[in-house]
DNA sequence: CAAATTTTGTACTGACCTGTCCAATACTTC
DNA sequence: GAAGTATTGGACAGGTCAGTACAAAATTTG
């Protein structure tokens, strides 16, 4: 029927993805992200709108690529409650190392990134992480009465309270990793969160 | 000798930082700038050279009016280790409060804010930050081990993992904060972080 | 009051920004 | 192989960016 594309759509959305994520939204130009993907301006456009819905759609893409992972750790029935919440620090350690620049500094959370630089301007991506936010709730909060109910969890304060402790120590890694924490540093933290847990 | 200035300096730099705050590095404009402060172009490369070293500047005060008081509660005598630390996480959520934007959105930290966004791409903020880190960690192990010797904090881990630990925690409120979260919950994330300090 | 000096407003500069246009290209289907 | 159609590259457009130039204004000192 017509020239069909040369470039893989999902891969181009990465490397966006990727650009944003370490680079941030504002300081991203188009230009960027033509060298990011190795798409023309044409391609860019054609395909994804704007820079404004590219960026929408790397944040997406970046929410699902994270949360899927998340999720099945925090329902993981063959986990205690207490266990699953450590093997999820582990995992946002781990992330934090996998995803790094070449230079070796944090890239950081793109979520997070998003909130802190854009969130106040943008009701779209708001919207996206808050979304995000209850899920992730959701998922701590099932965690976290399966440790209430297997006994390694003992802390007394409600599930939501436990909850958005968890999902505020993340954000707080994210940031310390930003600004310069190691990976012992990081596992520090998480172990202290953990102790709360446990009163 | 000349003409003198009509303009205040130092009010001008904490519009200049509240633009900042409020907006972030990138999208604060020379333009904007001079709407904040109220000064022309010229009165304002006359004064602080460029935009890079008007942040710079910004920052450095932020990093000043915050710090001040918060020495002041962690090496308050007067007060028990788990005390002072309860009172630093009040006095975050009391900040958080006092400097919303008009319509009532948190505009977080500009220390938080400038890790994400800048301090990657800024050695000179990035050297700002890391030494405020310093200072602030060492403040905190102060409070932490008062707290030992006086009763009130028993977590027997050492006391740079417990204030890197606090530390991360205020950076996780500031995020929530801005993501969203309302005092109530910044009150719960704090008093579940201080769990942690006595289990 | 005049000279010296700094501030201030305005216009300007060149670069870069996002987004558009269009012709050339390449592929599919008939 | 021809017709039709979507993709692609590159030039282009209008606006905004940080920063500069310069002359007019304002104030102090002599």
């Amino acid at each position: 029927m017509a020239r069909p594309r040369t470039f893989d759509e999902e891969r181009a959305l990465d490397a966006a993805m990727r650009a944003f994520w370490a680079n941030g939204y504002e300081a991203t130009s188009t230009q960027d992200l033509c060298e990011a993907t190795g798409l023309g301006r044409s391609s860019i456009y054609n395909t994804f709108t704007s820079k404004h819905d590219l960026f929408r759609r790397a944040l997406a893409r970046y929410i699902d690529l994270m949360s899927v992972p998340q999720a099945e750790i925090l329902e993981d029935a063959g986990r205690s409650g207490m266990e699953r919440i450590r093997a999820l620090f582990t995992r946002i350690v781990d992330t934090e190392y996998e995803y790094r620049e070449d230079d070796g500094t944090s890239i950081g959370c793109l979520t997070v990134n998003t909130v802190v630089e854009l969130a106040r301007r943008d009701p779209e991506a708001a919207a996206l992480i808050e979304r995000d936010l209850d899920i992730r709730l959701g998922l701590l909060r099932v965690a976290l009465d399966a440790g209430r109910r297997d006994g390694t969890i003992t802390n007394r304060r409600d599930a939501d309270a436990l909850a958005r402790f968890v999902n505020a120590t993340i954000g707080g890694m994210r940031v310390s990793a930003q600004a310069g924490a190691d990976r012992a540093t990081l596992e520090s933290i998480a172990d202290t969160a953990l102790d709360a847990l446990r009163p």
